[in-house]
DNA sequence: AACCGGATCGTCT
DNA sequence: GACGATCCGGTTG
């Protein structure tokens, strides 16, 4: 492959079926497509944050399994949407080993290809680097809601999703930190994001909320 | 750059 | 019935 053609190759299932903690700075620098009946847009992604199935507080699987987090405690490979504070979705990529419930979390990431698709997804945005600045920002640009929840991200065909090799970038330009807007395990630095790369989220310690 | 409130509802207790 | 793996636009410093 040359310098300026990106490798095209998807990842192998055999990627994901590790932990999440070692599979989420690996996912950096990849492309994600995501190609649905009004067009492709491709992301660069720029930022993750890896959850740690049951044993993990902060994760959606840490009290089992229920209706909304069943494909986490599928296969690898597949793709975890789900709905939050009632008007944004997120969307994760489920890790292993083995059916273990475990995900990376996609926060962030740079549209390479598809701009004006997104964009028009967007039509708020300002800068185009907040396109997909955010993890609800990410699946507004990419079209996803709760209709992709379960989606294989490595299947040869059918599935709007994949996950190509990219250009991994040089190890020191990875950074990590404590995870952004939850109160649990902040101890654990499993958020992975590209030093100095625009695209990445501003950190959002986690507020309580109060209501009247 | 940091902080605030409002929007809005699925999911689990 | 309470809360959230958030975003946006506004205000303040």
């Amino acid at each position: 492959m040359s310098a300026d053609q990106p490798d095209r190759t998807p990842l192998a299932r055999s990627f994901f079926d590790r932990p999440s903690r070692l599979v989420a700075p690996e996912l950096l620098g990849r492309i994600l497509v995501c190609t649905l009946p009004e067009g492709a847009v491709e992301l660069r992604l720029t930022e993750v944050e890896a959850y740690e199935g049951p044993d993990d507080p902060a994760s959606h699987a840490y009290r089992g399994r229920t209706p909304r987090n069943a494909v986490m405690f599928g296969d690898p490979g597949h793709v975890y949407v789900y709905f939050t504070y009632g008007m944004h979705y997120c969307m994760n990529l489920v890790t292993g080993p083995g059916r273990d419930a475990s995900a990376v979390l996609l926060r962030a990431g740079e549209v390479v290809s598809g701009v004006e698709l997104a964009q028009s997804r967007r039509s708020n945005s300002r800068r185009s680097a907040d396109l997909a600045s955010g993890p609800a920002r990410l699946t507004l640009a990419l079209g996803v809601d709760r209709s992709r929840d379960g989606a294989d991200a490595c299947a040869p065909s059918g599935s709007p999703f994949r996950v190509l090799a990219g250009s991994p970038p040089p190890p020191e330009r990875i950074a990590a930190g404590p995870r952004t807007g939850i109160a649990q395990a902040m101890d654990r630095p499993l958020r992975f994001w590209l030093r100095d790369d625009p695209t990445v989220s501003p950190y959002r310690r986690h507020t309580p909320r109060t209501r009247s």
